[in-house]
DNA sequence: TTCATGGCAATTGTCGACAATTAGAGGATG
DNA sequence: CATCCTCTAATTGTCGACAATTGCCATGAA
């Protein structure tokens, strides 16, 4: 269990509200919702074993995560994440980002540092392992950016990255079934990154950060402009 | 009434959760409230007139939006900003609003900048009357940063910027009862920016914002110095 | 056939009551 | 006198029931 899904269990989960809640972040992300498809109080009540008090509570906070939508007196749904959105939130993911990582190499300790460096240690025995898919590479790129954020020490962009936006970001990789491409690329980025930071060079920490995530977000829409040709091709 | 504060009346507030959520917001976010002080939901429920149930779903939206910290069964507090936490939103919004102006400087329509050079010239008019003092300036610098960050047509942007990060901008300007300095020079900064995104340049309009929010940042750090330095020449 | 209208079922919003947990006062004990 | 424990009161968490609103389907008219 790595540390992006420790969070599910280690938390003292004091209340039924935060259980369901996890429970259902979790089935979200891993896509066992549908995306789209629409969620009833009744049905969950009784699919999990409570009433419907502490499951509200559960699903106001799921809104406020932005992993469901509600309408007054209508409904909710899981969020299904159009291409336009998927783009806004790497823009997103770009300021933030940017900004951890000028903070990082301000803030983190030799420490932190070092934990950085095992990081990318790990990803790269596994890419040997795979030959450069990668699979689990997916979920380990995600842990070396949570590393940075939180060698920021800004609260406040921890919060934001890492209990918002990155559910976004593992969310999005499930509904596209997103395979992790430019492998190798992003090994050495991720490299440079550091080393910007290890030096305490903030700015180039900072405009490193600003590519590689950048160059991400190109990477996506090159392979959506694809996937739309071939839909294209296919009516045609 | 101006555009920040007319959300309270105009969306069809459909259900008591609600209206008491904006009741609430605005009276924190006023100081009715004072910052750290506990608020129970049996206390609330008489005061508004209404159940728990809804009272609970306000609180947790209060919660989703960082204005009440809550703790399991012990209670929720009106959040007290500690001036650290004040330079880290500082450091956000520097990220996020240089985004927003890039993106604005692309994406903004004719008449969306025409209605920014409205807005500056609002504000130069009564800053005209109070020489220089601009006491209401301080609610129209939202509203600029508003408009700015809707110019960028990033819905995201818009919802972390708008319908969070200002509530708290506001909020401290009330507890650390911040009268605006450096108003003029602020005047000159905006136009700039405008200046910048009309010209359609990207790179420019971002930097220029990177460097006012950076300003109004290292103001509020000087004044919190200067704060420190009084109160320990009181004590001593 | 198509569109409007009315009623019906299901879902959401709201409420009051009960159970579980906590913080604090008060007393007993070293 | 200080410390620990217990008990109590208050607050939060949870539940089931009722009211209000919505969407759908059948029915009827143009």
């Amino acid at each position: 269990m790595n540390s992006v899904a420790a969070e599910h269990t280690s938390p003292e989960v004091r209340t039924l509200a935060e259980r369901v809640f996890h429970q259902l972040q979790d089935a979200i992300v891993r896509g066992e919702l549908a995306p789209g498809s629409k969620i009833t109080e009744p049905g969950l009540s009784k699919t999990y074993g409570i009433s419907r008090g502490p499951l509200r509570e559960a699903m106001r906070r799921l809104e406020a995560h932005r992993l469901i939508e509600r309408v007054p007196h209508v409904g909710a749904r899981v969020v299904k994440l159009s291409m336009k959105e998927l783009l806004e939130l790497f823009d997103v993911r770009e300021a933030l980002e940017s900004m951890a990582a000028r903070l990082a190499a301000e803030h983190m300790s030799r420490e932190e540092i070092a934990g950085l460096r095992e990081v990318l240690a790990v990803h790269e025995r596994q890419a040997d392992l795979k030959s450069g898919e990668a699979y689990y590479q997916r979920e380990g790129d995600l842990d070396f950016h949570y590393r940075i954020v939180q060698g920021s020490h800004n609260r406040m962009l921890m919060t934001m990255l890492c209990d918002d936006l990155y559910y976004l970001v593992r969310l999005y990789r499930t509904q596209f079934s997103a395979s992790g491409a430019r492998p190798q690329r992003a090994f050495v980025e991720h490299h440079r990154i550091v080393d910007a930071i290890e030096a305490g060079d903030a700015e180039l920490a900072e405009l490193l950060m600003r590519r590689h995530v950048s160059a991400s977000r190109a990477n996506v829409a090159d392979r959506y402009a694809e996937i739309l040709k071939e839909q294209a091709e296919a009516t045609a």
